[in-house]
DNA sequence: GATTCGTGGTG
DNA sequence: TCACCAAGAAT
């Protein structure tokens, strides 16, 4: 049961968007996808921003566009110096859907982006943030674009009850109030940098806040930073895996992982998860012969990388093995094994934690290669013959 | 609605 | 240190 809110309430609604705006207009942050009116462009930033932080997406953006200015350069690319570009961005199904997009747009629209949200949101990796973002952004379309900071913000600021699970379209209707005849451009950059800059998650700052005055949460809530209530996150699982790294005649074994998946379309070396109760070393032996028919052996335990992932924690244990026989190729498996030189290695895209291991693969110099092949010892007392991986270890991404 | 998709910064 | 989180989309 609803009442008609009051005029009085309808006017503080207007009145919100005219101080963002205002707000937006003094203070607004010199960001490089601000720079344009390019359609393209700003649909490259709005991906590269989907749950990135602007300081992550920012050196993608300019190399991202160096290396396809137009999108018939992008339809025009190979799959893979597409996900070379965006390797270390992470979410790579993002740079899946960017290519795929554009080589529809090509052949289908004349290379051009539709204006209209209904439209873009029929093309890959345009949901319903970024279809009405580029169209607010990029054509000026009077729609607001709900990212999590735009819902966080338009949740404390008109303070919509969270229960009944209808904020996001409580929180859409409100924003089309306060946006009034504003720019969409501004009003909803504007929205989203309040919740960038004050209006944050967990301890915003309304001390320095534009709007305070105005925040129906920061008048009501003792603590604002708690509204509205978050869902508490599944706990991320503890995984162990084996990586196997073979070399033969100068060249080392890494296989494509399937698109569609975690770290879909990049290379990496071979290995797989720890069965329970095997150990690391049975692991990547069966791995090997199972993946690539192959029977090799362990030489060398060269140290464990950790990583993080999206949803789950990995401790990879990484060896150097020896190979007897085969050819190295896959037993049915689908999946692409290539043998590649140190050389050519850092020009597939590769994953995070592979890169981790890239120390153990430099190209063989005069000095440095065969002098030592002492065990490590764990204590680290021994000089080990190559860098171990530890965790953090600095990443060499090329 | 719940899961699966990376990575790096931070309080 | 470490759990949390960031200009979400697809299934």
């Amino acid at each position: 049961m609803k009442r008609p809110k009051s005029a009085r309430w309808a006017r503080g609604v207007r009145e919100v968007g005219d101080r963002l705006v205002a707000w937006f207009e003094r203070e607004a942050l010199d960001l490089p996808w601000r720079r344009t009116r390019d359609p393209y462009r700003i649909w490259v930033a709005e991906v590269l921003l989907q749950q990135t932080r602007v300081e992550q997406a920012r050196p993608y953006y300019g190399r991202f566009l160096a290396a396809f200015p137009t999108i018939e350069e992008l339809a025009q690319a190979r799959r893979e110096e597409v996900l070379k570009v965006w390797e270390g961005a992470g979410y790579y199904a993002r740079a899946h859907r960017l290519h795929e997009a554009a080589q529809f747009l090509i052949h289908r629209r004349q290379g051009k982006l539709p204006s209209e949200v209904e439209e873009m949101e029929q093309l890959p990796g345009f949901g319903p943030y970024t279809s009405r973002a580029v169209a607010a952004i990029a054509f000026g379309v009077p729609v607001v674009a709900l990212d999590a900071n735009a819902l966080r913000v338009l949740a404390r600021l008109f303070l919509i009850d969270p229960s009944g699970g209808k904020t996001a379209p409580r929180a859409e209707a409100l924003g089309r109030q306060a946006l009034g005849g504003h720019p969409p451009r501004a009003f909803n950059e504007a929205l989203m940098e309040l919740g960038q800059r004050y209006c944050t998650a967990r301890s915003p700052r309304c001390g320095a806040c534009p709007l305070a005055r105005r925040c129906a949460a920061r008048q009501e809530l003792p603590d604002p930073g708690a509204f509205p209530p978050r869902r508490p996150r599944p706990v991320r699982p503890r995984v162990e895996a084996a990586v196997g790294l073979l070399e033969r005649e100068g060249r080392w074994l890494v296989g494509q992982r399937p698109p569609g998946g975690l770290l879909g379309g990049l290379w990496e070396f071979p290995g797989g998860k720890l069965k329970p109760g095997e150990s690391a070393e049975a692991a990547i032996i069966r791995e090997f012969r199972e993946e690539a028919g192959l029977r090799t052996s362990v030489v060398e335990h060269l140290g464990d990388v950790e990583h993080d992932y999206s949803h789950f924690h990995a401790t990879l244990h990484v060896f150097r093995l020896a190979g007897t026989k085969g050819t190295g190729h896959p037993l049915g498996v689908e999946r692409t094994l290539r043998w590649v030189t140190a050389r050519e290695l850092p020009a597939l895209p590769l994953p995070t934690a592979t890169c981790k291991m890239l120390v153990w693969v430099s190209p063989r110099t005069s000095r440095g290669s065969g002098s030592r092949r002492g065990r490590s010892s764990a204590s680290g007392r021994a000089a080990p013959a190559r860098p171990r991986a530890r965790a953090h270890a600095r990443t060499l991404r090329p």
